[in-house]
DNA sequence: CTCAAAAATGAGAACGTTCCCAAAAAGTTT
DNA sequence: AAACTTTTTGGGAACGTTCTCATTTTTGAG
């Protein structure tokens, strides 16, 4: 590999005049340039991302970092992140807290050590120490969250879907189609955005003077690798069970909203007509799905997107609004 | 942050010492290296990746070239890629080569410039420039390759599925079921794997004794984000205006499967009495379509494990058997 | 106790950049 | 043409490691 002494020597120059042709600085006479430009892609040369980095600190690569990989609302995100990166000479390493022995802190100082420029991070549980530790590492670098996970998030950077508005409203049009009766399935409450959701549909009933029944809201605590599709079979079975049951269900992701058809459509209920479903997410999947789930819809590609462009402007120092939160779109489709 | 020299003058010794403890390399009496050890945790140091990527020109980083990001089969490789990744110490880049204007070759390029120390090749198309290119490019360093990209793949590392020989078996299962008029939808035929999968289905054929009947053969030129689902729902569609139409359709990835199931229930067609549908994939969505898709099964995370552990092993030096190949598993659900 | 061998440690160069500062070249004014 | 700016260029230190080689310390045998 070429180094920066040889294009040197090539072009008839110090390295100091090459370095100013390769970072567009100082002052060059516009000959030298041309010579030196020449000298470069005679010798095939490119800077070493080492020696570079040694100077200026600097990697040109973010960290999006994922609770659940293999969820396709990641691979969007992460199509919209990358999209921006490149544009701007980075590139991204994806990482996947959930699955690994390794903590998120264990993770991050990962990160930290390899000199990351910043990091998107999508969290999952809330955990108090994890969100302090997170808190000082975005003092120290450009960090994007793409979740409330902080009570009081006035000081960091985020992007995120208002899970709390956007259920609530879908909780308004669900009594103006003239329900009554309202179920909520939970996969998990100490995922932040799902209990979001849920603090919205609490809402959403309140303001529609609906009363949240206790054996409608059907809960199920984590599990390592959770089978959404079963869990909402389970839920769904768990329903008709009910000799006093929702007339329509509200999933907290679509995967049991899609879990739930499955499980009714077995057991030859009808939908909408005798229950109702509704999902969150908009997957693919929930257009495919026959059939095809009502559900929630969010600008994932977007949100990746708008959280690569606040990471990238933070760590130029650029100005930049970097608190950002759109809104859910319902989508209604034909299980409502 | 601190450095190795702040380390050795904690601990009382030279940054020799000290690099030697990191590295447990060389000789060190068992006093200091605890002296070393004990510094190392008080002052939270940690060797920066510059300093020592600069002298070893190693980066602890592979990289993951793939076609097509939110495709799953690619999301669950990485997942076995990472899984064996983390194990070693390494980091892995996930890179999308299609829809960006970068080619592969720029691409690479850029992995090369930032040291990557091994690269795992998804390709796409058959491209006979990028495919020499590749080839140089895994003399320079370690490289597997996902893929039966060259004619003669005798001098590189692969790990792939036998797309031929499971298509093949396909074949036989469904003459022995007592089809014989077998029909095939092929996505892009200058996708290699694609490619292949239909070699293996005009093999099957020729075993069986059948002849292949080209208007039964439903081709498609490449698009550039393919809609898999429209495209299956067209074939649905062409086949059933056929007067002498096929008993079965074969199609090359489940997602066309998918849309022919999705088009063939619109119509009100018996599948699989009156047609019969076989994928290949087994994405997780063709067990939830009804009725659930038969289809043709890969150990796609051990793909991905097995990737990982060819490429560390070359970087390592270390012998390994670096030509992998897979057998497909039918798995037969209802609509066959 | 001496001396050789082995073990442990340290000094300093090197990796390829960037950046500060000094020096040289070019241009401008008197 | 001299003196003074301004523009352009070059030299060398620094970044934090690893690695070679030399030096010091320890060990063990005679």
């Amino acid at each position: 590999m070429a180094t920066i002494l040889d294009v040197a020597k090539e072009a008839g120059v110090s390295k100091s005049t090459v370095s100013r042709v390769i970072n567009n600085e100082g002052t060059v006479k516009p000959a030298t340039r041309q010579a030196v430009e020449e000298a470069i892609k005679k010798l095939g040369y490119s800077p070493s991302y080492f020696a570079q980095g040694m100077r200026t600190g600097l990697t040109k690569t973010i960290a999006m970092v994922v609770p659940e990989y293999t969820n396709p609302f990641y691979s969007e995100m992460f199509r919209g992140v990358e999209d921006v990166a490149l544009k701007y000479g980075y590139m991204v390493f994806v990482c996947n807290t959930e699955r690994h022995a390794v903590s998120d802190i264990e993770y991050t100082k990962e990160l930290l050590r390899r000199n990351i420029d910043g990091i998107i991070y999508n969290t999952y549980h809330r955990n108090d120490s994890v969100a302090e530790y997170l808190k000082k590492v975005s003092k120290q670098l450009p960090v994007v969250f793409m979740d409330k996970i902080f009570d009081d998030c006035s000081s960091v950077s985020y992007v995120y879907i208002d899970g709390y508005e956007s259920v609530r409203k879908a909780v308004h049009y669900l009594y103006n189609q003239g329900h009554r009766k309202i179920g909520y399935i939970l996969n998990s409450e100490d995922i932040s955005v799902i209990q979001e959701r849920y603090i919205g549909y609490l809402k959403g009933l309140e303001d529609c003077g609906l009363t949240a029944d206790e054996k409608w809201v059907y809960r199920v605590r984590r599990e390592n690798e959770p089978d959404y599709i079963k869990l909402g079979r389970d839920a769904a079975r768990y329903y008709m069970s009910l000799s006093d049951r929702p007339d329509v269900i509200m999933a907290a992701i679509d995967m049991i909203g899609i879990g739930c058809i499955k499980e009714l459509n077995a057991l030859h209920v009808k939908i909408p007509d005798e229950m109702g479903v509704i999902g969150f997410d908009n997957i693919s999947l929930s257009s495919l799905i026959e059939p095809a789930l009502t559900t929630i819809s969010q600008p994932i590609r977007k949100l990746g997107q708008t959280a690569a462009e606040i990471v990238i402007a933070k760590i130029n120092g650029e100005e930049i609004n970097d608190q950002v939160i759109f809104q859910g779109d319902l989508i209604v489709r034909e299980t409502t």
